[in-house]
DNA sequence: CCTGACACAGCAGACGTTTGCATCATATGA
DNA sequence: TCATATGATGCAAACGTCTGCTGTGTCAGG
């Protein structure tokens, strides 16, 4: 029953229903429901493959705008992203897109930059266009009100970025079992004194990786450098400048440091560098996320995996069940170290 | 969960202009004149501030599906990419939101995965949704005549993907530019003997790279090794799967490689590394687009760079000016070569 | 006072679909 | 053969916004 138009067989521009009607001599309403593959039991079949052959000769394509007008409904998933130039975000749009997809939808893409103001705007606007549901990987904790509200009205569905005391759906990875895991892996190399490079503050990821971190390394009964600095943002010169920062204000030098992402952990290597200090002779470099490029690295990055990917497509997935009435439970996903080169035993 | 619509809060999408009018007690084109800022002068100016007054007590927001129902102009801009799961694109996409932004129009996303009955779906869709215009960095040679025909009826913008033969404008980087570049730069370095990891051969970036790089190499009498086999895809993968190839298949080897772009260069990178080839020492590296990442690799790999947010900047601003009804001419970029430790001098 | 100009606001018909209801013809059962 | 059920289609009213036209008043000029 593929009775689909391309546009390579010829496309005549803005055909409506009406036309259809008209040229097949039968009633809009006739032409609407035979074309609805839910109502068409409700026409006589030589009528209806009669219509199907003029609207594919006239091209027809439904409008989806005035059905949207129509039914309330636009097909349209709202997507949100901090920063559209951080890598990670991409995998989860990918996940997103593939998931929608199948669904029939089409994300629509705004950036917040981190910036709350601009979040709401972004919503408003979002509201404005009538989306169906919105998939946010870009919360922070100052936003958290804004789309409980937006809540009332469409689906929400946080990616990537949890947030605390929300009711919100979340589909995000274990950021505590994560910290947990690097913290592990140092202690199982012989590391005693460890440094964390920390993450933004008010992104929840950050203080719950730095959490996992601490209490796991407590219990090893490592040395955790007190160093409370955070990055601005997860960038590549953050993590420099946290990296310096940390050399010049630290009269111990840790034998391990755990860059609370990738990005970062770069920028902490070239810091490193800069200073003659090597990795991982003398200082072993975790990061987090586990970027497609950092298994290039020398020394190949260890990293905890982030499934980025798998994080959209079950966003995708979720906010689809949520707009079916479905009830879908927020999503927990495991991280998983991996480990190569910038780690090492020590002794 | 429960997601019953509250009546109660400003996004509750159910306040219309009907209602503002019922409130305000004018009619509805009252209202809309009022809230107009081009028709207001036809308003008196007290019923306009109380019109607004009202607007803003109930929350009004206007809907822009019906909106666009009615003008014609949905605000939306079509963006097709190839395969989002390339970090390539992002800052694509990224400069293409920042630019749209402004324009108060926001981007919906699709991925043809280079497939083209794919790219066929989704223009047909995205005709389907009225978009205002096409972004493309997509293309393949094949879908030029189906991008040619959605031209027919609302702009289309090529971006970092340019094609032969058409007459859409085009946001590019010269690629033949680029491929002179890297074959200069060899030059320079005194190589003599170089060969190329072609990209596919029907996105037509990579044909005009060869081209470029093989008439600047015979130009300075250099010897380029015959090696025609292109990748399926730029990736990682056939990047390595192509340099096992040419090692296995040429009888000489070459002092310098020239990979199509930095992900094909990685997997050329490990294929070197496994047969104890290093990389600066015993071959020169080339890629091409500067990924973020390439410069922390070791060594950092000399390519060239991409403005690829400016190609996205640019491409939203061209297809806003054909919007407006201007004749933008089509860009071609300068690429500039980032000289870095992965390309050495011979003898 | 009358006429015309003008400023303001209402009216109603689109835009392209969907859908409850009405209508008509035909088939069914007694 | 009549009454009723059934099946197929037409009718028209929405969805929320915009806009050309049609009234109203008010005011100036004659």
């Amino acid at each position: 029953m593929d009775r689909k138009k391309t546009l390579t067989d010829g496309w005549s521009g803005s055909v409506t229903l009406n036309d259809v009607a008209r040229a097949a001599d039968v009633h809009p309403s006739t032409v609407s429901r035979a074309l609805d593959p839910d109502k068409s039991g409700r026409v006589k079949e030589a009528t209806r493959l009669h219509i199907i052959e003029v609207a594919d000769k006239l091209g027809y394509r439904p409008d989806l705008v005035a059905r949207g007008l129509k039914s309330g409904k636009t097909g349209t998933i709202g997507v949100i992203a901090a920063d559209l130039g951080n890598t990670f975000v991409t995998p989860i749009i990918h996940g997103v897109a593939a998931s929608l997809e199948k669904a029939g939808a089409l994300p629509t893409l705004a950036e917040t930059q981190d910036d709350h103001p601009r979040m709401v705007n972004i919503l408003d606007h979002m509201m404005s266009r009538r989306v169906d549901g919105i998939i946010a990987f870009a919360a922070r904790q100052a936003d958290k009100e804004a789309l409980e509200r937006v809540n009332q009205v469409v689906p929400v569905v946080l990616a990537g970025r949890p947030l605390d005391d929300t009711d919100l759906v979340q589909v995000v990875q274990d950021n505590e079992a994560g910290g947990r895991l690097v913290a592990d892996h140092l202690h199982s190399l012989g590391h005693e004194i460890v440094a964390q490079l920390r993450g933004p503050a008010d992104v929840a990821n950050f203080p719950r990786r730095a959490r996992g971190f601490t209490s796991t390394a407590l219990a090893h009964g490592m040395r955790e450098l007190p160093f409370d600095e955070s990055a601005e943002r997860p960038v590549i010169d953050e993590g420099h400048r946290l990296m310096d920062l940390l050399l010049d204000t630290s009269p111990d030098l840790p034998t391990a440091v755990f860059a609370h992402n990738d990005l970062m952990a770069l920028g902490a290597l070239s810091s490193l560098r800069n200073r003659g200090i090597r990795v991982p002779e003398d200082v072993s470099l975790v990061g987090y996320n586990n970027l497609p490029t950092t298994a290039f690295l020398t020394p190949p990055l260890t990293t905890v995996r982030y499934q980025s990917f798998e994080v959209g497509r079950l966003a995708g997935k979720t906010i689809m069940e949520l707009l079916a009435g479905e009830s879908p439970e927020s999503v927990l996903l495991e991280p998983r170290l991996v480990s190569r080169g910038s780690t090492r035993r020590v002794r």
